[in-house]
DNA sequence: TTGTACGCGTTATCAT
DNA sequence: ATGATAACGCGTACAA
C-alpha cells in the first residue's frame, strides 16, 4: 500500500488536484458538497499531505533544530520539554542534535542548517565552542535563532539566560555565610559566557568579603567523570583547607560528593557543597544538595516563543528580547552549619 | 543573501543545472577538472543542497521518528544518547515526538507519519495506549518500526527489550532474601507488556516462596508524582506489616522515598526498597538504592541499528531481529539487612 | 563529458 | 466553483 496523493484522491473522485488540495486546506471558494466528499475520501484513505512536497513548494519547513551539548542532562531534558510543548502548539516539528561538547560537531550540525531544513534554531553552545562562524553564516542567511543558557554573547539576536552572575555571587555568599573560608570554584569550560560570569560572581563574592581568591582553588571540570574525581581528590588533597566548593554544574557536585566520601570529608561537616542544578531529588541525597535550580523547562519554553514569534511573523529577532530569568537558591543540608 | 542552489551554482560556472547536480555527488561522469571548479565554488557560498528537494525526488526523507513518553526520564534521556549516535553514523536526522504517556497524542503523532516524513520509527509506548491500530497503518505502509522497552507484543516487528520477567522475579528473590514478607508492588500502567512481566515475575516470586500475593498490596502509580506520594502513604498505613516495595519505575521509589520518610520509616531497617531505574547517582541517595538498571544506552542504540539495517537494505523488519538485553541488579543499601 | 527534459507532490496563479 | 498550469530544487533517463 503506497502512501496516498493528492492525484489518487482527484482521479477517485473525479475532480482536478487543485480542487482536492483546495477542499483539503478548507478553501472558502470550494462548494460544502464537495469539501465533505474530498475530506471524507481523504480520511477514508487515511490521506497524509506529504511534507517534503508541501516544504518545498512553500518555503516553509515547519521544523525547527534544536541542538544542545547533551540530552541525559537534567537541564537540557527539561528544556526539550518546554521547546517541544511551544513547538507542538504551533504544529511544528523538532529536529535534535547532540554535539557533545565538541565545537567541530556543533559547526558541522549548524553549517548544515544553511539547507533551509528548519526554520529556525534553538542552541545551546558546546563548552569548547570560540570559533563562532559557523553561526555568523546562518544570521546571514536570516534564519531566526535564539540561545539559551549557554549563549554566545556576540551575537545580535535573542538569550535567554539566568542571572548567572547574581547567582555565583549567592552561591559563594551562602558558602561565607555558612562559615568557609577556603572554597573552591568548579568551572566546566574556560569560553562559556554563563560559566565566566559564574566564576565573577564568586570572585567578587570572596573579594567583598575581604578574601584573596586563591587560583589555586578553581578547578576546570571535563567531560570524564572518573576524571573529574580525581581531579577533585587531588585538589582536596592538595589544599587542605578547603572547607566549601561551589559546583558549576551537576555532575562536577556529584564528583565532589564521590570524592569527599572517597577521602573520608564528611559533608557538611568538613566541606560544604553547594551546585547548580536541575536534579529533582537533591533533596533525597546523602546529604541533600543545596541547589541552584534553574527554570530550565520555562528557559525553553520562553526560548521557542521567541523564536516563534520571529518565524510566524516573519520578523526578524531582536536582542532586546532576550530575558534573564531568575534562578532559585534552595538550602538543604550539603551547607548547613553544625 | 537567499539559500544558494544548484541554478545559482550553475550559472556561475556557465553549466547546466544537472552538470553541477553530477559534480557534487561524484558522478564518475564528470570531469576531474569540472569536479574540482564546481565543488570549489560551492563550498566558497556555502551551497547546502536543500534537503526537501532531494527528499521529494528521491522519496527518501534522511529522517527517523522517535517516539517516546518523556524526555525529562533518564532511561529514555539515555536511549535517545544510543539513537542519536547511530543516526549520525548514518548520516540521518532524527525527529523527537513526546507523546506524555497520552494514548491520543501518541495517534496523532503516529498518523502523521504516513505522510512520509520519516524513513522509519523508533518506538516506546504510551503506558496509557490500548488500541494500536494507528501503528498497524503504518505496517500497511510498510514503514520500518522497531519498539523498544515499552513495546507492543503484537506487532510484526523487532523488539528491544530487557528480562523484566526475570527481572521481576529477581528483584522479589532479593527482597525476600532480605527477609521482607510483605512486599508492596508499584506498577506504572495495567497496560504495558513489561509491567506485567515485570508483575508477573513479582507474583511468581511470591508464590515460589509459599507467599499468596495480596491484590492490597499492589499499586498503579498515576502521572503525578504528588499525588503518587500520597497513594503510597495510604498503601504503608493501611498495611502497617509492608516490609519491601518493588517500584517498577525511578520515580515511584522516589515517592516512596518520600512517603517513607513522611511516615517516619526508616529505610532499610522497616522498609526495603527495590527499583528499576537509571539513576546515575543512585549511590548517593539516602539511603542508597538498590536499582536493576536496564542497559539504556544500548537499548536504543540496537533498536536503532537494526531500524537503519531496514531502511539501508530495504528489508522488512523481522521479528526474529528482537533482542533482550540484560539488566542488572545492584544492591545498596536500600535492601540491606540489619 | 555535458546538456535537455521530466517528475517527485504540493500550492498558487490564472483562466473558465 | 472548478480546472489547467507552472514552479519550488533536485536527480536521473535520455540525447548529443
Amino acid at each position: 500500500m503506497n502512501p496516498v496523493n493528492l492525484k489518487q484522491l482527484a482521479q477517485e473522485l473525479n475532480l482536478s488536484v487543485s480542487t482536492v488540495s483546495r477542499a483539503l486546506s478548507d478553501s472558502y471558494e470550494i462548494s460544502a458538497t464537495t469539501k465533505a466528499k474530498v475530506q471524507q475520501l481523504a480520511r477514508q484513505l487515511g490521506y497524509e499531505p506529504n511534507p517534503y512536497a508541501s516544504s518545498l513548494r512553500r518555503q516553509k519547513s515547519k521544523t525547527i533544530g534544536v541542538v544542545i551539548p547533551e540530552v541525559a542532562n537534567n537541564f537540557f531534558s527539561l528544556a526539550i520539554n518546554g521547546i517541544e510543548e511551544v513547538a507542538r502548539e504551533n504544529n511544528y516539528h523538532v529536529l535534535i542534535y547532540l554535539t557533545h561538547d565538541d565545537a567541530q560537531q556543533e559547526a558541522t550540525i549548524v553549517q548544515h542548517f544553511a539547507s533551509g531544513r528548519v526554520d529556525g534554531i534553538l542552541a545551546s553552545l558546546a563548552g569548547e565552542t570560540q570559533d563562532f562562524s559557523h553561526f555568523s553564516k546562518l544570521q546571514e542567511r536570516h534564519i531566526p535563532m535564539v540561545f539559551f543558557d549557554r549563549v554566545c554573547e556576540e551575537f545580535a539576536t535573542a538569550k535567554i539566560t539566568t542571572d548567572d552572575y547574581r547567582s555565583g555571587y549567592q552561591a559563594t555568599q551562602h558558602l561565607l555565610d555558612a562559615g568557609c573560608r577556603h572554597i573552591a570554584h568548579l568551572l566546566i569550560s574556560d569560553h562559556l559566557s554563563i560559566g565566566q560570569k559564574r566564576l565573577q560572581g564568586y570572585l567578587d563574592a570572596l573579594q567583598a568579603h575581604g578574601l584573596t581568591p586563591d587560583p589555586a582553588l578553581l578547578l576546570r571540570g571535563t567531560s570524564n567523570k572518573d576524571r573529574n574525581q580525581t581531579l577533585i581528590q587531588e585538589l582536596l588533597q592538595q589544599n587542605p583547607a578547603i572547607d566549601g566548593i561551589f559546583a558549576s554544574v551537576e555532575t562536577l557536585a556529584m564528583s565532589s560528593y564521590l570524592a569527599c566520601r572517597h577521602l573520608g570529608r564528611r559533608i557538611p561537616e568538613d566541606v560544604k557543597i553547594i551546585s547548580f542544578s536541575n536534579l529533582e531529588i537533591a533533596d533525597l541525597l546523602d546529604p541533600p544538595l543545596t541547589t541552584i535550580a534553574q527554570p530550565a523547562y520555562e528557559m525553553g519554553r520562553e526560548a521557542a516563543r521567541i523564536l516563534f514569534k520571529s518565524i510566524l511573523k516573519n520578523r526578524p529577532i531582536l536582542p532586546t528580547q532576550s530575558q534573564e530569568l531568575k534562578s532559585t537558591l534552595i538550602q538543604r543540608k550539603s551547607t548547613a552549619t553544625t
